[in-house]
DNA sequence: ATCTGTGCTGGTCAACCTGTGCAATCCGTA
DNA sequence: TACGGATTGCACAGGTTGACCAGCACAGAT
């Protein structure tokens, strides 16, 4: 449940965009911004969420602002009988790594690491590649965010028009 | 402003931790569980959100769910003359790229991409490429998301213990 | 042409929450 | 000991929420 995809509609789109700008804002406010019922708003809410296309409102935490201003990209090499799972949950267990992939080509491993200061992000690199399974770690220092994440042009461009 | 560091204490990160599992509570509610005075949840919030550690409480889109089920990391070389800030203005036209950085090592770019499926894929990546500025691109799938993007460890590990 | 399910509208209701202000208290530091 | 900053408890008015309902419009099925 919660895996299958949504076709998103004019409204739905409006109202998350609305939502991006101003997430604070409530059903009421919103119901009136984009001039439909407030029943409608909770409705299409519901159904968002429900559906797995929302996944939630949590406050987005800029790791940047709490001290941990370098973001890097490692690229890991692992020891393949040891499984993916293994080094996920050995990943998992490390802070600064936000967030993990498998992936295709050289490599096996892609993973988001944050530290806070290049000499710390030596120490964090030295703790994952210190797990037996993991064979190799390359490292990319990412210098600049020339787009910071963002989904609201995905989210326009997607839904076909009623 | 809001581009200093921010030190969290333990309040702050039950706060965060707390709004994380149950984003759309309100303020009293969040006070009761966290057994200290609403106004002190309030003056905590707005200070996070004042100084840039919370960037915000968007709808976070589950860019799966709604028809883009491939999700890449793509290194891009520039020509350097065109310079990284027009590349990034025709990466930014395209809704599918979700972030970007400039980076270290071979490569100057890394960007995440969506697409609907492995044939989408390759149209975006056309339309990347089919800027001038662009000399080549190296395409990573993502295989399985090991790891989804969080911040609650981070959060939970980088406060100094009153 | 009629029926039916679905979604939107506009309205009501009681209960609750928010934003705001204030005086009192606590606590680390000068 | 005195000060400034943070926290607490309390109060108020106004707005918001969740739940409900009847009416209506539309598309597809009969």
């Amino acid at each position: 449940m919660g895996e299958q995809t949504v076709q998103l509609d004019g409204l739905d789109a409006r109202l998350i965009a609305l939502l991006g700008t101003e997430p604070r804002i409530g059903v009421l406010e919103l119901s009136r911004r984009l001039a439909v019922a407030r029943g409608t708003v909770q409705a299409r809410l519901d159904k968002l969420i429900a559906r797995g296309a929302i996944k939630g409102f949590g406050p987005e935490v800029v790791p940047a602002a709490i001290g941990f201003g370098v973001t890097s990209f490692v690229t890991l090499e692992i020891r393949q009988r040891y499984g993916h799972d293994a080094v996920a949950g050995h990943l998992a267990d490390i802070p600064e790594v936000l967030e993990a992939h498998t992936i295709t080509g050289s490599g096996d491993i892609l993973c988001r690491i944050v530290a806070r200061a290049n000499a710390d992000l030596q120490r964090v690199i030295d703790q994952i590649v210190g797990y037996e399974g993991i064979v190799r770690a390359h490292t990319i220092i990412a210098l600049a965010e020339l787009i910071p994440y963002r989904t609201a042009p995905l989210v326009q461009s997607s839904y076909n028009a009623k």
